[in-house]
DNA sequence: TTATTATTGATTTTCAGTATCAAATTTTTT
DNA sequence: AAAAAATTTGATACTGAAAATCAATAATAA
């Protein structure tokens, strides 16, 4: 109970303060906080995990039936721009977006049988590709990357 | 001298046996090693590097005109199947191939001014990637990671 | 030969994402 | 407040990569 408290507390204030980045980032850029704006990033934000433009449109309609997708589409530009949302590509054709909260990166493995994704981060990679490209006199400035195979449940059921 | 003759003899021993793979491949899936087929892996080959589907086949008219593009997309599935090439996104809309020589698989460092990419690979990184999926109960088939950043030259200049 | 199967190139279709543009809204200037 | 300037919006048209379709061929098997 405490912890679930804490935890839905901790994201109201990470909400917070990821809409007032958005604004903070509309206004440095002289761009509007507007309605529509407002109502697509508190749907994105709502949603965890991952969205697709086409889902979040869907999503967003709900709420308000007049918004075109192609404000969809900008808005998502636009959190993107403001390091508030992250691009992932699963490789299906479709980029999908997902909240970025904080600096806290993290990669993807991915289950090439039912499609499940888990998010993932090992300090000890990400310290060796900075090695890595310093070799290559390369200055890093993000990485990507994905792991496919099969999850424990897939591999269950073929066995 | 020595050694670039070596390398060079080398690059068509590969040559031979990854044209003899592709032949295999095909017959076990009962597919023919079409005329078409065959040009297009030549042409493929010859090129260092990464290609799109519209840069081989433009390529590839210069050697048979007749040839469509339907066709060199759909070898190029083929090629991508009998693991002979591999796809590789840089996530500008276009998937790429290139040669798969061997089992020599790499990873890319890309330059986010200039475009430059460089392969590499560091056993360690593998390493650990093998030994995170397999924490999250995952057997690992494969994976992408892409490094981006700035190459020395790039840095240069912008100071 | 005849039947079957695979392949091809041209063409059409699909679909994500972008560009365009007039209308609406907001901000700034007068 | 009024007028002018700038931004935003939604609808629609467009783009370009990749896949699907299909009739015509070619190769293989019976």
């Amino acid at each position: 109970m405490k912890i679930k408290k804490f935890i839905i507390k901790g994201k109201e204030i990470i909400m917070q303060s990821a809409r007032e980045q958005f604004f903070q980032y509309l206004a440095r850029k002289k761009l509007r906080f507007t309605s529509q704006r407002a109502i697509i990033f508190d749907v994105f934000w709502s949603v965890d995990g991952h969205v697709s433009p086409e889902e979040l449109y869907r999503l967003t309609k709900e709420k308000d039936r007049s918004i075109g997708q192609a404000t969809v589409y900008r808005t998502l530009k636009l959190l993107s721009d403001a390091g508030i949302a992250r691009e992932v590509d699963f490789s299906d054709g479709v980029t999908r977006y997902e909240p970025y909260y904080g600096q806290k990166h993290h990669d993807h493995l991915i289950c090439q049988e039912c499609g499940k994704s888990v998010e993932v981060v090992d300090p000890r990679i990400e310290k060796l590709q900075e090695e890595l490209a310093w070799q290559h006199g390369f200055t890093l400035s993000g990485h990507s990357m994905y792991l496919y195979g099969c999850c424990s449940q897939c591999s269950g059921k073929q066995a």
